[in-house]
DNA sequence: GTTTAAAATTTTAAACTTGAAATAAATAAA
DNA sequence: TTTATTTATTTCAAGTTTAAAATTTTAAAC
């Protein structure tokens, strides 16, 4: 019943959960990693740097619920991250014309010139920290990562 | 100079990029999952479990800073942290004999034992969570994770 | 048409997080 | 000693995050 000699070694249980340890610890030094940078480099933030992308995929904009559907993060984060955009400069919200509820965010002319300097030190800062994988490691990752999702939602 | 063929196929920065993104949304998925069901059936959170954890492995108590640097995270941070589980019950400050800058937080009796009722539920979301690794899937992924880290700290 | 339900967003309360500043205590230097 | 530096921790300001409540508007039922 119980798989393969699993007790003879280590319980598959503890290997699981061993990890998602590395997993996490990877994935929160090189997202801390990135936030440094965005702080040091472009006094900026991740969830910003986050937000931009988004829209800058979606050069008409973004209801704010399609935003955070996208980001997978609750409506009232994103509320706050676009208003401080918005004060920035960075973005701005537009009416929807058939309903009054939505409004559309969308990045400003600066916000999209301002997006395009982050994207490609992002970009850069990436190749840099994951330099130790070459195609191959790349691929192989990402499909064992792939493996771990479940029957629910798709991207 | 350029490494074999990159630009005959996509530029390897962007296979990285793709590749974080992914890593990203894997590790953001199983930890919301996680937080979600440690707030459901235990009222509780991840940062609260992370620190009773870390406790857990030190029952004669670990110094603030230690605690910091063993989660990575801020020394501010963990000083609300361990506040709120002391005024939980789950975990005490005492002083340290030849330093009175410095005091050892440390678990509670009561903070022993759900610790322990956490991470027995931890362990099983994970291996639910993870169900699509298998032994040697984790091995592999594992290894690739490591190829990520610098010449850097260890752990 | 009025009422009810659903949808989109914002607001709120609580917790988490960081980096920097402030405190306090120990150590080193003079 | 007295002074200066380092170490340990807390406090603070700002931002992020969530879940839940409140608002506003649309759509549906009757």
């Amino acid at each position: 019943m119980t798989p393969q000699r699993e007790t003879l070694t280590e319980p598959m249980s503890k290997t699981r959960l061993r990890l998602w340890l590395k997993l996490l610890k990877t994935s929160s030094r090189i997202e801390g990693e990135l936030r440094r940078r965005f702080r040091d480099k472009f006094a900026t933030t991740l969830p910003r740097f986050d937000v931009m992308a988004a829209l800058s995929r979606f050069p008409d904009g973004l209801k704010m619920s399609e935003l955070s559907d996208l980001l997978r993060v609750s409506n009232g984060n994103v509320t706050g991250i676009v208003d401080r955009l918005t004060n920035d400069g960075h973005a701005l919200r537009v009416a929807v014309p058939g309903d009054r509820r939505a409004q559309l965010a969308r990045l400003t002319a600066a916000g999209q010139a301002a997006f395009a300097e982050l994207a490609q030190a992002h970009e850069a800062w990436l190749d840099e920290l994951l330099q130790g994988l070459d195609a191959a490691d790349a691929a192989v990752l990402h499909s064992l990562l792939g493996k771990t999702e479940g029957e629910t939602d798709a991207q």
